[in-house]
RNA sequence: CGGGGCGUAGCGCAGUCUGGUAGCGCACUUGACUGGGGGUCAAGUGGUCGCAAGUUCAAAUCUUGCCGUCCCGACCA
């Protein structure tokens, strides 16, 4: 490719929304441009990235037997309503209707739409197992896209579905997905882990998250320091403690006026926020109340407690005016003595004596509170996230935390929709049985948003070579002046274009620094320069994206050294 | 959905308080010089100031409504 006949759109200056360092390169480098909120166009050199990212996914695909499909965008709500996911969905299902006045939906993941197909067309054990993917583009309704292509409303995914006679079937073909996106962000170039996840709105049992680390990510991954547990913290279990000590201390009602936050509590009273606890509410299933209480520093982990009996699903946390009325008390003041709905509490909670928690009352706290003695009975669960140092929960070691960015998820779906939608083959026996269902996920826009970030510097993107825009980009220095770099430039571009080099010949009429912060810019990793001096001695000047270090190289050498370089 | 910010040329911004000829930088066009790190000079192109209504002799500027967009929050009581 010449530059002359691409659109090379580069920008000095980002538009103040981009707010992480790759939704701002991605704009400056020309490769998405927003059309609204969430919504990107991928201009000329961004859908070659794609294109490349799709490349991989596909060869990965073919060679583990996954057979490609396309379904459509559209899909009619009676699917949706067959597997209950037109209620359960949400608002993130953008929902409208046609011309009849009927109600479809823009698919944010295919379930339905696989899981019929495999009705129609999948009737004997004999066929299985099959695993249909298809690349292609996704609308999920966001409440708050940001961070560019990273969280957006629109994106293309790699989507995945394989059926199956039975869980051991399923489970190899899980074991082969789970070797395949290794292998995928293996070639992408990724520092990565593979960690094991819950499995969210689309349920189901076994499943694994494939996080490309980065201090951007939004998901917070916990390591052991001595095993090689690793699990999304969503899911990351906390141990059951010790019985709590003997109480020291007597019940005490304080005036506290004023007082709503941990924070303000432990200041004035002068305990520490671990020798305090909250209580939060949430709606149960028969929509009375139930208390979840956590000790003063830690958080809730919402997967959890919504896994919990009783409570209602999706979690939903009890409104200030509701708990005023049924408790008595505002929120900053809820507390475990003479609470007279069900108290759940967290493993590190239930082990603390002598401690400091509202006192259903505002403006008012108990001090020397005791499990037992002070409150009624209690049970105790697993209801906080995991925080950097506790134990690991296979008992070697401790945990670690460090962020990253989902680019891959793979679920074992188990007979959820072929239940609901009563998919069934023909078993060895001649009786019909519901299928077995995987699912498998990667982020195809989103790769290239995690791979800036993991790999940028201040001059711009360095991509790796596998998903470059352009493996290798000559700057001839004068092109348009003098007639020896001309010729020696475009002689070399054709010999590497005889090579099956992806290379990009900077043929504008711009001076060299421009055309230098361009393809650094770009994240080019591989760059020929050449000028007049290197007509008079045969060399060429070779450098690396990643290195500072300039080469030179004999002109006739030059397609061989450039192959050497790549990966 | 709650709170806040922003909306003026393709991008980044000033002008708005205190109403009176719409500006700057980058980019873009033409020419000259220059030619190994976003160069210099000169001359240009480009805007119904988000939309609508109102106040006024006069509105980018004041008022009201709407729309868009971004940030924070929407468990941490």
């Amino acid at each position: 490719m010449k530059s002359s006949d691409f659109l090379i759109s580069t920008v000095k200056e980002a538009p103040n929304d981009a707010q992480i360092i790759s939704h701002q390169l991605m704009i400056r480098a020309g490769l998405i441009s927003k059309l609204a909120s969430g919504l990107y166009s991928y201009l000329p050199i961004g859908l070659k990235i794609i294109q490349k990212v799709e490349k991989i996914v596909r060869e990965e695909m073919n060679k583990s037997k996954a057979l490609e499909l396309l379904m459509p965008i559209a899909h009619p709500a009676e699917l949706w309503q067959e597997s209950k996911r037109w209620e359960e969905y949400g608002p993130e299902l953008l929902r409208f209707k046609d011309r009849h006045d009927r109600d479809f939906c823009f698919g944010p993941t295919h379930e339905e739409v696989i899981t019929n197909i495999a009705k129609q067309y999948l009737r004997s054990y004999k066929q299985l197992p099959i695993n249909f993917y298809q690349i292609q583009t996704k609308f999920r309704d966001e409440i708050r896209p940001r961070f560019g292509v990273m969280r957006s409303r629109e994106f293309i995914m790699k989507d995945a579905y394989s059926f199956h006679i039975d869980e051991k079937s399923l489970d190899e073909t899980y074991k082969v997905m789970y070797q395949t996106y290794c292998n995928i962000f293996d070639r992408i170039g990724f520092n990565y882990r593979a960690v094991l996840a819950d499995s969210g709105a689309i349920g189901g049992e076994s499943s694994h998250e494939f996080h490309v680390l980065a201090d951007s990510g939004e998901d917070a991954i916990c390591f052991s320091d001595s095993s090689d547990f690793s699990a999304n913290i969503e899911r990351t279990e906390t141990l059951p403690q010790g019985e709590p000590n003997a109480p020291s201390k007597n019940l005490e009602l304080i005036e506290t006026p004023g007082v709503k936050t941990i924070a303000d509590v432990c200041n004035l009273l002068n305990v520490k926020p671990t020798s305090s606890i909250k209580t939060l509410i949430v709606e149960s299933e028969d929509d009375s109340l139930i208390a979840l209480v956590l000790r003063g520093d830690h958080e809730l982990n919402e997967v959890k407690a919504s896994k919990i009996q009783g409570i209602k699903q999706p979690l939903q946390m009890t409104d200030e005016e509701k708990v005023l009325k049924k408790l008595g008390c505002s929120f900053g003041s809820i507390g475990v003595v003479n609470l007279n709905i069900p108290i759940i509490v967290d493993y590190s909670a239930a082990c603390m004596s002598d401690f400091v928690c509202g006192a259903n009352e505002d403006d008012k706290h108990y001090i020397g509170v005791n499990w037992g003695r002070d409150t009624k009975d209690i049970i105790a669960s697993d209801l906080r996230n995991v925080v950097s140092g506790d134990p690991s929960p296979d008992g070697k070691g401790k945990i670690e935390i460090k962020r990253g960015i989902e680019v891959g998820h793979i679920f074992q779906l188990g007979t959820k929709y072929s239940d609901s939608m009563n998919a069934n083959v023909i078993g060895e026996d001649g009786r019909a049985v519901n299928m077995n269902m995987g699912c498998y996920g990667i982020g195809v826009t989103r790769i290239i948003a995690a791979s800036i970030e993991q790999s940028h510097d201040d001059r711009g993107i360095i991509f790796p070579e596998a998903i470059a825009p352009f493996e290798l980009v000559i700057v001839p220095i004068n092109y348009n002046k003098s007639s020896r770099v001309q010729e020696l430039a475009n002689q070399l571009y054709q010999d590497c274009q005889e090579k099956n080099i992806d290379v990009l010949l900077d043929d504008r009429k711009e001076r060299p620094g421009i055309m230098f912060a361009d393809s650094e810019l770009l994240g080019i990793p591989h760059r020929f320069v050449l000028s007049d001096t290197h007509a008079d001695n045969g060399k060429i000047e070779y450098k690396s994206r990643k290195s500072s270090d300039k080469i030179e190289v004999d002109y006739k050498e030059a397609v061989s050294f450039i192959l050497d370089q790549f990966d």
